[in-house]
DNA sequence: CCTAAAAAGACTTTATATGTCTTTTAGGGG
DNA sequence: CCCCTAAAAGACATATAAAGTCTTTTTAGG
């Protein structure tokens, strides 16, 4: 279970990538698509999902391309994540209460409440500076 | 994403339910899943693979039914979860590194085994004797 | 105005989730 | 031994989501 997509995984690959090169330089979806071995037609949606949230900035026609929208230091991975696949929810109560009638005395619910936290801590406290970087520093 | 299945939410409620009654007796699937709000027969393909784990003991037959396999304090939310959902896994690089060609020199790998080992760790604080009793502990 | 490249959205295919139904096996009681 | 009860097993059905493709449109440069 928990298990993230092949949407997340390559979403990640992406822009990680894209994070590790020079940033005021536009890239071609066809060759980052390439490098991190996904299918274009695929990334390309991911990299519009991405391109609404500012985490990529986008340019058409010739000449075009994408390039990333901040300073890798300032893009965590929970927004990489969260960005195509959605809030991290490990139950619906999570999101609303209301969501299940139970929840009032459910000694569960707030346990699920920590599981999305401590998730939510790791993935936040990660860069994609750091995942970009030739070393691992995690 | 990460959420939690409807099976796997159903088979914490119904053993959450059989933790809070007396461990000596046996309870006819049909009221537990009455009780828990969840169709009898999707409960009873749940609670075929709690017996097989252990975590419940099946009598077939006049006077059948089901009771807990250990006792409550004895069983946490993890083996639960993992017995339904099968084990935790944010990423398929994280069951084996040769899922994933990658893997040598990829940051993002050891994030998602802290992930693991963080959503690990909070579900195996909690044992089914907490989820069962009656005031909030967690 | 021609070409390059992303945006948008419809579409297809495959896999998983969420059940249901039927038949079989085991056990207890008359 | 027969009958009734209840779980086990497994086939079956449906719905939803994931994964990927294709076509058309918009934007920009030269
Ligand atoms: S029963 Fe408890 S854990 Fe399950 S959805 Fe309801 S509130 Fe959440
Ligand atoms: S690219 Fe990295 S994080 Fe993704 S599956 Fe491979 S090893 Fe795991």
């Amino acid at each position: 279970m928990m298990e993230l997509t092949r949407k997340g995984e390559y979403a990640i690959r992406g822009i990680v990538y894209l994070a590790g090169k020079p940033m005021d330089k536009v890239y071609l979806l066809s060759d980052i698509a390439a490098a991190v071995d996904v299918p274009p037609t695929f990334l390309a949606k991911i990299f519009q999902q991405f391109s609404k949230m500012g985490l990529v900035k986008s340019f058409r026609g010739t000449g075009g391309g994408f390039m990333l929208g901040r300073a890798p230091e300032n893009i965590t991975l929970l927004e990489v994540v969260e960005a195509v696949e959605g809030p991290i929810i490990p139950n619906r109560c999570v999101v609303n209460p209301l969501n299940c009638e139970r929840s009032g005395d459910c000694n569960v619910h707030p346990v699920w409440a920590r599981v999305q936290g401590e998730v939510r801590g790791v993935l936040e406290g990660v860069t994609l500076k750091e995942l970009a970087s030739e070393r691992q520093k995690v």
